[in-house]
RNA sequence: GGUCCCAUCGUCUAGCGGUUAGGACAUCAGAUUCUCAUUCUGGUAACACGGGUUCAAUUCCCGUUGGGACUGCCA
């Protein structure tokens, strides 16, 4: 602990008198009156872009801590970067939150009594708390330039120690109130630091609900407080302003927080706050293509970590839910295939279960929860789904193909009647629309390099007929088989491609019958 | 370089001293079907390595190797 300063010094040094005591601030946002054992988490991104999977996958727990408790789930938006800000990232969160299903309790866009909730609106608060640390010699004013920072830490590395401003290299960490007058009045304006009194030879012991207990070094890096460019808080100070006055109980985030997870535990006992429970959750990896290692998916580099990638391809939003869901819970796949379960949100997840370590993000097995859960759908659900998707992001064929939404309905109605046979080869809306691209005439395209046989075209053609039921139609499709002499499944195998073009499809029958009577006859007379 | 974390089938994992190491996805084979999909049956496939501790280690301890995260007036 140094001198604390004065309250004239402080008001300049902040470039303000602060608004708030601490006793203050406590009685603005009192304790939340909630049950035992109800959790109040939060959602904490900042606006630098696109949502993406790690993003989904805390809100996601946040979300689910929150809703088995019958706790309080806030959305905050840690805008305090201002360089990296992007204008539209809160209105793209805001709606990826709701095409996902989750609707905060509290937070930018829902009110609350704890806000404001965007960072940027809570300098006041972080400003009353930094002059409390700064009057009682627990932080300071640093009039360190960038160069002399850089030049500190090409030293530092030069010699083989720690970067950062610590110790013998925080030149101001002890500054005399003459010279920070000295400094402000020749128009500096200093970033506000922790005066650290961590040492590293001690250890700290660290509670992760999901790994347990970490031992680290204690923190003696006088990080930064305020920050001078803006005069808003670095992340850690945020957290530690924003996690105590919303009554956080349980911080979600993600787990490259532990390198400063030290820090954060020191700062709530230094402030005699009640230190909240931790959730640091593991990565989402992918293998990286040129290296061939597992690493963390990154903004950058990797499009189908955009939650974006997800809605213009169609992905049923619910199946990638379900599928961090099953990342997160071991056991529920298990319990939602005995039907124990009907989705992620009935079964119980358990902060100790999750994955300690990064996991390898499975297209194939969202491929497989997506089928699963389409088959699910009653087909007017499922064209639905398909019609909204198609009108925000299909192409103008996509967007034809829905158009005729009767049509289209008894399309994808085809081999769904039955629900222990439903057909599972729909994964995305998209994808689905392609997959039954046939039956419009304008996608449809014939097919020229099969060898049709003449006379089982003209001998079905003879005999079809659009009213015939199932059994009388194959009782005339074997009939022609046998007049030409060939097995039924070449006589449906042929009408199958002129139908189609393809080999595969779904019943013949029920396409044909879809299909209608002018196009049946078309498609088989284009190839006689 | 420093700090921290992790290590079971290809992938996600169950396991918490004694198990034929279980499940799911993927994959392969067979059955069913007019083709495909579905459904059903079955199969291949894993405890990184080396030391301990113990009557007994996948499980506990140490080391090695491998992998990851962090190391900013970014969060």
């Amino acid at each position: 602990m140094r001198n604390g300063l004065s309250k004239d010094l402080i008001a300049r040094v902040l470039g303000g008198t602060p608004k708030y005591t601490l006793d203050e601030l406590e009685a603005k946002y009192p304790p939340r009156q909630l049950p035992d054992g109800a959790m109040v988490t939060r959602f904490a991104p900042s606006p630098t872009g696109y949502m993406h999977l790690g993003n989904l996958l805390s809100c996601t727990i946040g979300y689910k801590l929150a809703q088995q408790s019958g706790g309080l789930f806030m959305l905050r938006i840690e805008d305090t970067d201002t360089k990296r800000e992007i204008k539209e990232a809160v209105d793209i969160i805001l709606k990826g939150m709701e095409v996902f299903g989750f609707k905060p309790d509290e937070g930018v866009g829902y009110g609350g009594e704890y806000g404001p909730y965007y960072q940027s609106q809570r300098k006041d608060i972080y400003h009353s708390v930094a002059a409390y640390l700064l009057e009682k010699g627990l932080a300071y004013p640093c009039f360190l330039t960038q160069e002399e920072m850089d030049d500190i830490r090409a030293k530092q590395s030069a010699a083989g120690f720690g970067t950062g401003i610590y110790g013998e290299f925080a030149r101001d960490r002890d500054i005399s109130e003459e010279d920070i007058i000295k400094h402000l009045e020749n128009g500096e304006t200093p970033t506000i630091r922790l005066y650290s009194t961590g040492n590293p030879d001690n250890r700290i012991y660290c509670k992760d609900l999901i790994q347990g207990t970490l031992s680290v070094p204690e923190n003696n890096e006088d990080i930064v407080l305020i920050k001078s460019t803006d005069r808003l808080p670095t992340y850690h100070f945020a957290h530690l302003c924003d996690d105590h006055f919303m009554r956080t109980t349980h911080v979600v985030r993600d787990r490259s927080y532990f390198g400063t997870f030290a820090l954060h535990v020191q700062m709530f006992r230094m402030m005699g706050w009640q230190l909240p429970n931790y959730i640091h959750i593991a990565t989402l990896d992918k293998i990286d293509e040129e290296t061939g290692n597992q690493r963390k998916m990154s903004k950058s580099k990797d499009p189908e970590n955009n939650l974006a990638f997800f809605l213009q391809k169609g992905w049923p939003t619910e199946s990638v839910v379900e599928y961090l869901g099953n990342i997160l819970a071991p056991g529920y796949e298990e319990a939602k295939l005995k039907g124990q379960v009907k989705s992620f949100w009935d079964y119980e997840l358990k902060p100790k279960k999750m994955p300690v370590s990064g996991s390898l993000f499975d297209m194939k097995k969202l491929e497989w929860w997506a089928k699963e859960y389409i088959a699910t759908l009653p087909v007017d659900v499922l064209v639905k789904h398909v019609v909204d998707w198609a009108n925000e992001y299909g192409n103008e064929d996509n967007k034809k193909q829905v158009a005729d939404v009767k049509y289209l309905t008894s399309v994808l109605a085809i081999e769904r009647d039955n629900p222990k046979r439903i057909r599972k080869d729909f994964i995305t809306w998209q994808q689905t629309l392609n997959e039954v691209s046939y039956f419009w005439d304008f996608l449809f395209v014939p097919n020229n390099e099969y060898t049709y046989n003449q006379d089982v075209l003209k001998g079905f053609l003879e005999t079809w007929n659009e009213s015939d039921d199932k059994d009388t139609w194959w009782g005339k499709v074997v009939a022609v088989a046998e007049k030409c002499g060939v097995k039924p499944g070449e006589v449906a195998m042929n009408l199958r491609v002129a139908m189609t073009g393809r080999t595969n499809t779904p019943d013949l029958y029920s396409v044909m019958q879809v299909l209608g009577d002018k196009r049946v006859q078309e498609r088989i007379r284009q190839h006689l």
